[in-house]
DNA sequence: TTTTAATAAAGAATAATTTCCTTATTAATT
DNA sequence: AATTAATAAGGAAATTATTCTTTATTAAAA
């Protein structure tokens, strides 16, 4: 099949990144009744070239219909599919701080597929609390807890310059991907998934546009 | 000057979402009490190229020494003015909500010069109370308070179908920008600066990799 | 003092992404 | 029934970002 070879080489990290917007305009839509959205209207939304909604959807199994556009229910349902929202993985949080537990609060984690089972600090302050029905222990006692629950992912929440001793960690116990929240760069095998999601990275482009913005 | 149509076209935003991770890597290395660091040091801490790394510093002012390197304290000294991490900007956060009250819990905003003076919201059990020494409002009461305080930035962490209704408000409150944390993707005038910070866009870029991962 | 090797910097080539253009389809209008 | 206009989809072109190549510099070694 011709179609396939896109898949094969994967899809563009951009068109991902836009997805789950497409997915919460449809899910507006749906809401409101709409049976069917042009690309016309996604891209009027989203600020962005039409044919760069078509480019997107096309590497889901959606197809439009001429002169209608797609139909609302499609999008939301192939959309949660194939983005993995559908399915609930599991996940370890280390670092119960400010922005960890930020992230235990929460709920529209669960609501798109990741179920954070339990967290981990070394603060005697936090260990033996419950933030939002999530017990946090002390990183030591994982070793027994990762047997129980099966894992996939790690979330590192805690300061940038710990990241790596946690990474470790996450890869002895068999993790098979890690987010990291901090702004250091972590070593892992090959084989482990990692996503950098720096908060302040997105701050130094607001600054940038705000401090050139004399046009 | 030549150099400078660099600066005139702009930072592309990869080099602005690299940056701060340089930056973090520096402050490190300061710790330690390293005094220079190489782009091959830093390629290899971030995985990637050493000419991306001197490419990205050439848009600054730091220049790097013929086989020693770039001064550590000057990557730090430099990039943080250049991020704009040492000037303090204030900001209103709307939505003090899991997220929201997460994001007013991190103290890394302030330190990288951001500082959120207020939270507004509209449930009454938020209301009044105090996270992390900062005050939510009803979001009626905001009129008021943009006279006193002099706030460039809003910030949206309400439910995605809110976003467009509050970024309406940020805007007739003259906010020059607004980060964007929700899915939705909200329209303003051309001059207001937008940022969009989906978590959700990062947790589709990890499952995706997750269920792909079969080479 | 001379040689060597590591490095920054500038430019060229490559790769990835986005935008533009064309074609075919079809609902709505006449 | 014929025409029109809006649209999806595929391919081409343009843009943007990354990687490769070359050159010049200079600290360290011989």
């Amino acid at each position: 099949m011709i179609q396939n070879s896109k898949k094969m080489q994967g899809v563009p990290e951009p068109t991902l990144r836009r997805m789950p917007c497409y997915l919460a305009f449809a899910e507006g839509l749906l809401r409101k009744g709409q049976q069917f959205v042009s690309s016309t209207q996604i891209a009027n939304y989203m600020n962005i070239d039409p044919t760069q909604v078509t480019k997107d959807l096309s590497y889901t199994s959606i197809v439009g219909k001429t002169r209608v556009g797609y139909e609302v229910k499609a999008i939301v349902d192939v959309l949660s599919d194939f983005l993995g929202f559908s399915v609930m993985d599991s996940a370890f949080l280390v670092g119960a701080g400010s922005l960890g537990s930020a992230l235990l609060h929460d709920n529209g984690l669960t609501h798109f597929g990741l179920n954070i089972v339990a967290a981990f600090d070394i603060s005697p302050i936090t260990i033996g609390r419950k933030i939002n029905d999530i017990e946090v222990f002390h990183i030591d006692q994982f070793r027994d807890l990762a047997q129980e629950l099966s894992v996939v992912m790690g979330i590192i929440t805690v300061p940038a310059e710990n990241a790596q001793t946690v990474a470790d960690l996450m890869v002895a116990w068999g993790i098979k991907a890690i987010w990291n929240f901090t702004p250091a760069r972590i070593k892992v095998p090959e084989d482990i998934i990692v996503q950098n999601t720096s908060l302040y990275s997105n701050l130094a482009i607001i600054f940038n546009k705000l401090h050139t913005e004399k046009n």
